[in-house]
RNA sequence: GCCCCUGUAGCUCAGUCCGGAUAGAGCAGCGGACUUCUAAUCCGCUGGCCGCAGGUUCGAAUCCUGCCGGGGGCGCCA
């Protein structure tokens, strides 16, 4: 099954043949605003064949009128312009094509026909550090991809790579012992792991012995001391326990399941040195152990290296990300990885693929792709900060979104019992802050505005989510009305365009395969959410323009069945981007 | 200095991969539409040297080169 563009786009293979004398010529067909969509071969084949254009054209439609597989497919086929091709669909086709998505569960998303392992490495917080802002879009973004890649058949393995590992441990947990288990459990519990951070950095900054203390206690937990083992691993679960509530708000699908910190790599990293040595790629420069890989180069224009093991003797986040490489390919089987990262890594990255690939650890079919995004910016154009100056606390950043969209819930529809709204203000809330996040390509950097994402006009989530409300409350109606919420087959063999509006929002509906395709072509989820966006404009036009309880008998079958298309597509898509859809606003 | 990303309407952004017709949305502004399925909406209007300059092409926001503005990165933090 496929949307009709796509559909054309291989019916005309072999009118392109016939036409231009030789296979594999794209018919490069396009939505076009002059028609439903519009053919473009015809130019680039005339040139080519050294014809004029409109000839080339005419040939085009006399293949199409000569092959028996077009027909019924098009309601007509007009030459435009120099060599343009503008067609309509017939209602037929149109009509045939929604009946079958209308039965389908996976509304015309055919699964991928060869699966691929792809271990997606989203969120990455660090662990005695508080989630904020700058979580926020490798968590949404990379939790929208996993969805989008498992619903399309693949097998996804999801990888937190939190930060559990380092030097700064050795203060943490000198500054534990300080403060006595219990208490820190204590006030851990509360959230507050920023203070305690910083109550530690302020004592290292501040004190030569607990700076000895520290790099002691560092050279401890690196041998496996047990009781450092068991007091970093207190911390460890402390923060774990963070990050679930923050998670759990937020509705992503990480669990501790997905826990692959820093720390579980330590045991391979002696092995990654090894393995380089071996290779032969490994260097030493300035008293550290490198690899220098061809094409990077540093200020002065030396050939610039990836450190792999320190001058002391240490390994570093390189190592760490080779030996993880490793660890997916091999032990994983992953044949696609995908890297949520923030595109400051985008040199880190490349290098690291880079040595990977000069070892042998990463080479075709296996993929490993940087999905890298910009910043989330302040009203000032700089990074959000919160009224202290430090980056804006998650956990503060979903409760204001919820008590904003309560605030908005409650004025707009004061009749919901106060459950409800919490709930309804939660899915809206949540929704907008991920929606603004995945809306604009992530390459690029984001202004967050509260107002903006908010606001029920526009490309908002609850704009989106407000269009489903209003089909939903369009079958409660009709369910008082005859007892039944269901789309039946008869409905559907009722199914007919009979305006504008209702075929327009056909034409919308059957692109969803074809959006999604794209999303995941680039890994970039703002495609799928123009594409919903649109949709729900198409629909809210329907909806004003075309009654549906109040038609008559047979078209109100066929507008019932639109209608539960519409929501169907639009609960599924926003379902991928992890936002939820009320039925109520 | 080198490398990467980015520059489209007053504002926020699609469109650039794969070149096609007068460059699209949304917001803001102006003008209309609520005895009717949620007006949290819809319909219309206004608004653009697509950063600049060359080049390729029948055709360039899109491809190539150079420049300018903004952001980021460039050896032992992760």
């Amino acid at each position: 099954m496929a949307d009709p563009i796509t559909a054309v786009e291989s019916l005309l293979l072999p009118v392109m043949e016939a036409v231009a004398g030789r296979a594999g010529v794209d018919p490069v067909v396009r939505p076009s605003e002059h028609a439903d969509a519009q053919i473009n071969a015809a130019l680039g084949v005339a040139k080519q064949l050294g014809r004029p254009p409109r000839e080339v054209a005419q040939e085009i439609l006399d293949q199409i009128a000569a092959s028996p597989a077009c027909q019924g497919v098009f309601a007509s086929l007009e030459i435009a312009g120099p060599g343009f091709i503008n067609l309509v669909f017939s209602d037929e086709f149109l009509v045939s094509s929604l009946r079958e998505i209308a039965v389908d569960p996976r509304l015309g998303v055919t699964p991928v026909a060869s699966a691929r392992r792809v271990v997606i490495d989203y969120s990455a917080p660090n662990v005695a550090k508080e989630m904020h802002v700058g979580h926020l879009r490798t968590t949404v973004i990379g939790d929208a991809l996993a969805r989008m890649l498992r619903f399309m058949g693949h097998e996804v393995i999801l990888e937190n790579h939190v930060g559990d590992w380092g030097t700064p441990f050795g203060m943490l947990i000198e500054h534990l012992i300080d403060l006595g288990e219990d208490q820190v459990a204590a006030e851990l519990s509360l959230g507050d792991l920023d203070g305690f951070y910083k109550q530690a950095r302020n004592k290292f900054d501040g004190s030569d012995e607990f700076q000895d203390r520290s790099r002691h206690r560092v050279v401890l937990l690196q041998s496996g001391d047990a009781e450092t083992t068991r007091l970093w691993k207190l911390l460890v679960g402390l923060s774990t326990k963070h990050f679930n509530t923050v998670y759990d708000a937020l509705g992503v699908l990480l669990t501790d399941d997905d826990l692959a910190g820093e720390s579980m790599y330590q045991p391979l990293m002696g092995h990654v040195i090894t393995r380089l040595a071996t290779a032969g790629l490994l260097n030493e420069s300035e008293g550290a152990d490198v690899v220098f890989v061809p094409g990077f180069t540093n200020r002065e224009g030396d050939p610039l290296p990836l450190i792999v093991q320190k001058g002391a003797g240490g390994f570093n986040y390189a190592t760490s990300d080779l030996a993880c490489v490793i660890d997916r390919v091999e032990r994983l089987g992953a044949d696609l990885m995908l890297y949520v990262v923030g595109a400051p890594q985008q040199q880190h990255l490349s290098m690291v693929f880079a040595v990977a690939e000069l070892a042998g650890w990463l080479s075709p079919p296996v993929e490993a792709v940087h999905v890298s995004f910009g910043s989330v910016l302040g009203p000032d154009r700089k990074m959000l900060k919160s009224r202290s100056g430090d980056p804006m606390k998650f956990a503060d950043l979903l409760t204001e979104a919820a008590s904003r969209a309560g605030d908005a819930v409650a004025a707009k529809n004061p009749d919901l019992g106060a459950e409800q709204r919490s709930e309804i203000a939660r899915a809206v809330g949540i929704g907008a802050v991920k929606y603004s996040d995945l809306s604009t390509d992530r390459v690029r950097d984001y202004v967050f505005d509260w107002d903006r994402m908010l606001s029920f006009d526009g490309n908002t989530a609850p704009y989106l989510q407000y269009a489903h409300a209003r089909i939903c409350s369009i079958f409660r109606r009709s369910q008082a009305a005859d007892g039944s919420g269901e789309i039946s087959l008869a409905e559907i063999q009722q199914l007919a365009l009979t305006t504008p509006q209702e075929r327009a929002l056909a034409l919308g509906l059957l692109a969803y395969p074809s959006a999604l395709a794209d999303t995941l072509s680039t890994y970039s989820p703002h495609k799928l959410c123009t594409y919903l966006f649109s949709l729900s404009q198409l629909f809210t036009s329907f909806y004003e323009h075309c009654p549906v309880l109040n038609a008559p008998a047979e078209v109100r079958s066929s507008r019932l069945v639109i209608c539960d298309l519409t929501a169907r597509t639009l609960s599924h898509g926003l379902g991928l981007l992890g936002i939820d859809t009320p039925e109520q606003m």
